[in-house]
DNA sequence: TTGTAGGCGTTATCAC
DNA sequence: GTGATAACGCCTACAA
């Protein structure tokens, strides 16, 4: 009964019907070790062995298994990100630049969302961790402490994306308190003084949280504070943001300038004013956060704050592999911002 | 020497120094194999058992490591999903909604984005079955046939999702033709005569290709076509789409109605129109696609084509679920499209 | 440079 | 219901 081949031998088991290493070695004629190191490390292999193996992968169509890889070699080559949503394009560019790096440097992308919930975002890491990932991306300063006890407790490397703090955990962002408030000071350099803020759900949020706090300091810093009943929070969605801007342009006397925590909030607080009949900027000035791919381009084009999205996202995934091969790279970077004037702010009203 | 206990045994080892699931047997004073039973299958043990594992797992703060798992079980409870980009709205909601759904069902979603390209696509696809993905959700009806045998060799079940084909792979989807077909009739029925399209790149794209073939074949049946020159590409971005609007509203005479083939072409035609001080939809209709968060903001509110993001994506994915439970769900799913008339159409002007 | 062999952490197949 | 134990497919000292 010798004549029972491996390969029958090997297709009688489990139904695994995949090639594997070993079947690459054999067609090779050469150890797995062989195999292995000419797959992984080609460089220690002759040029005969890589040759032949090579040549007996293209022939079967062999393909790595990377469970099997993992366990062995104690690294998933994968990478773990939760972000709020990926529906907002700030997020979904930040996302897709990750990968984008990720990519070229072999490791895959397993996506989580929190949903703004710090509760559900533990929940996920705890998650990615049993994927066995090798490094973790997060969005903001907050979160559940026994989150950076996990990763801490299994070693595994992240960074946190989209706020600065030279103290926390390794981070790529910008200082969003510094930023909102640079804003607050250009409108108030346009000479306003009854302005109002259209906020995000600031529960939970440290952007939020600290931008709402910048354009405060700003504001008195000049002896002003938002106008009472001029800070509203919405939801990050168009037709929420209309309903909070009512309320603001309901206000008596009207703000004359109202400052979005974000872009989405900025249109919707645009379309409401022009709905409203309401001319901005010359009796209303609207300022967004982030120059997404609409700020420029509605009418009149939206003045607001550019966030180098893409350049945040690559950043982490780049300081993440770094640490992955050893490296320590700057604890924390700090990105630019910028402020964007265009059409949808002008000077103050008269009287 | 018997001192040498099996923790600092193991801590001697390769550096890991996670809990085993063989430290929770210890610790619970049961077989490894009842371990992964209270876990896997928890009625399957008695109540003692399931209880002392509890409770190990939890002081032990155990978390499973997936990839032996995946190796062990020869499932790695894994989908990979390849889109165009995440950035576009429609693709990232469509994303959200998958991952929600395969979240319920304990599977985790590695994604990958194709540019466009079916090239990359089929690359991504490799990348995912070296991921040892169980299943694959791709978007539109257009791929390399590699692709396609590759998952039928390695026996992985996909899914595709945004374009319905009663006879290609599973899918989950509408009838673009048919849709951008019922458009253009809407728009006939309008009145309008001179009518042109703005396209996204067809090249590679079922779905662009099926919209402009539709509106084409509705416009034949009328005895028309796209006015000389009324047929043109864009990508799918604001600014391009501006300039692409620009090449239409010069010829000469000039198209009363423009059918984009989504909504962010739309936004970028309607923004162009109205800064070249063309009045909607007074001199010029606008139609839209997908029906966006924006679209019923902007102002005039955007006619459009309502798509059922959100559903499909649930839909595929829970098809693919569906499969790999071994059931046999519908080959393809036909989700409805809707015409939402807003106020970037109305009738032809006279003359 | 190459091969041998042990082990990575689970699951699943057997007996009991 | 429970416990041994052999895979699962690959990597990586270690030896040659």
């Amino acid at each position: 009964m010798r004549a029972r081949t491996r390969a029958s031998n090997r297709r009688r088991r489990a139904g695994s019907n995949a090639i594997a290493l070993s079947d690459v070695a054999r067609a090779a004629g050469v150890s797995t070790a062989s195999v292995s190191r000419a797959l992984n490390t080609p460089e220690l292999v002759s040029e005969d062995v890589r040759a032949a193996v090579q040549a007996a992968v293209t022939r079967l169509g062999y393909i790595r298994h990377s469970a099997a890889r993992a366990l062995a070699s104690r690294r998933s080559m994968t990478i773990g990100a939760v972000v709020p949503t990926i529906v907002n394009s700030i997020f979904s560019a930040g996302v897709e630049a990750i990968e984008r790096r990720l990519e070229e440097a072999g490791y895959a992308l397993l996506i989580a969302t929190s949903d703004y919930s710090l509760e559900r975002e533990l929940r996920q890491v705890r998650i990615l961790l049993e994927r066995g990932v090798d490094g973790v991306i997060l969005v903001g300063r907050y979160h559940r402490p026994e989150l950076a006890q996990m990763l801490h407790e299994r070693a595994v490397p992240y960074v946190c994306q989209g706020a600065y703090a030279a103290d926390g955990p390794p981070c790529v962002g910008f200082d969003n308190h510094a930023a909102m408030a640079s804003m607050a000071e250009y409108v108030l350099g346009l000479g306003h003084r009854r302005i109002a803020m259209l906020a995000g759900i600031a529960a939970d949020n440290d952007r939020v949280i600290d931008r709402i706090a910048g354009a405060r300091a700003a504001l008195n810093r000049a002896g002003l504070d938002f106008v009472p009943g001029g800070l509203v929070e919405a939801r990050y969605d168009v037709a929420e943001a209309r309903l909070a801007m009512k309320r603001l342009l309901a206000l008596r006397p009207r703000p004359t300038a109202v400052l979005c925590v974000n872009d989405v909030l900025a249109l919707g607080a645009l379309f409401e004013a022009r709905a409203e009949g309401v001319a901005v900027p010359a009796e209303l000035s609207i300022t967004g956060f982030d120059d997404f791919d609409f700020a420029r381009n509605v009418e009149p084009p939206l003045t607001t704050l550019r966030v180098p999205t893409a350049e945040m996202g690559r950043g982490a995934a780049e300081q993440l592999l770094q640490r992955l091969m050893g490296q320590s790279p700057p604890h924390a970077r700090l990105v630019p911002t910028m402020i964007i004037p265009r059409g949808t702010t002008g000077p103050a009203p008269a009287g």
